[in-house]
DNA sequence: ATCTAATATATAGATATCTATGTATAAATG
DNA sequence: CATTTATACATAGATATCTATATATTAGAT
């Protein structure tokens, strides 16, 4: 499954195609990888997406709404009432009900997900660090504000 | 929807973690915002999953096996079986059996599965040239060869 | 030659994701 | 105050993705 070093994956595989496709799939690619790797080392039935929640609301120590939470993440709405379900069946976050505004429910991170969460944060350090003594550390620093202004680019030219 | 400039997403909202998790968490989002972008300029219907299968045939000019189809996207195989039924059930691919071993279907595309990828093709080049004139272009030469150098570590360390 | 191991694909079940749409509530407008 | 518009969320239906497992076929090993 590994052994599939043949002719054209040396950059992507787009050697035709302009040069931000060739980005582009590179990027779906690590995105793929990276997501296994990571969920390889979550919890039991835990997911990136998930863990991505549980993470957000407590390193910034906030409830969030539904909506904000898909905003925050850049996924659309209903897949987040989905991941916040999902959530919510194992006790690892509440919803609560705005009391001035029935329609908002607010996303409170349970003692029992910020548990699983520090677990969890614990157990990608490793994978952190592994990544970050193959590559060397200038890269990292280099290609974070690289990828920031692509993303904003992209996130501008949505249509809403 | 996009009104959501609040305080922290300026580096992919990820300042207590590792830099090599911010990066992967911006990898994430790109991924998303692009595939959103590049779909919404598809013929209905097609996704990017099924146009990459058929712009990886047609630019190298081969027929491949559903298992050599999965390691060049690098998606598992039975994401793979799914993606070509879908082409197939559209008339884009024909599964050819192979008359040596008859485990083995390879994935031909048809001449319809031809037209649509070269529409789809034509349909994205205002998207990259977007793209391209957004963003330096010293920022695509730089970046593609780190991902590059990322993605490859990130495959050597899946577990097979 | 038979029995076992490896390979190619398919099937099942789960989560994440999207778009389109429905429902309830709040705000704005006349 | 009644009607309309906007907002927050849920539901439905579809595709992509994974892991785990089953089936069929080929290759290897006694």
């Amino acid at each position: 499954m590994t052994e599939d070093m043949r002719a054209e994956p040396k950059s992507a595989g787009l050697d035709g195609d302009p040069i931000e496709f060739a980005v582009m799939t590179e990027i779906g690619i690590i995105n793929q990888l990276a997501e296994n790797l990571f969920q390889s080392h979550l919890p039991k039935g835990m997911t990136v997406a998930q863990f991505s929640v549980l993470n957000h609301l407590l390193r910034l120590d906030v409830e969030e709404t539904i909506s904000e939470l898909a905003s925050a993440m850049q996924v659309a709405q209903p897949t987040m009432s989905s991941t916040v379900r999902r959530l919510e069946d194992k006790g690892l976050i509440q919803l609560i009900h705005d009391p001035d505004d029935r329609r908002i429910r607010r996303v409170a991170v349970t003692a029992a997900g910020a548990q699983l969460r520090n677990n969890a944060v614990a157990a990608l350090v490793p994978v952190a660090a592994t990544l970050r003594q193959n590559i060397p550390p200038d890269i990292w620093q280099v290609i974070l504000p690289q990828l920031t202004q692509i993303r904003v680019l992209l996130d501008q030219s949505r249509q809403p």
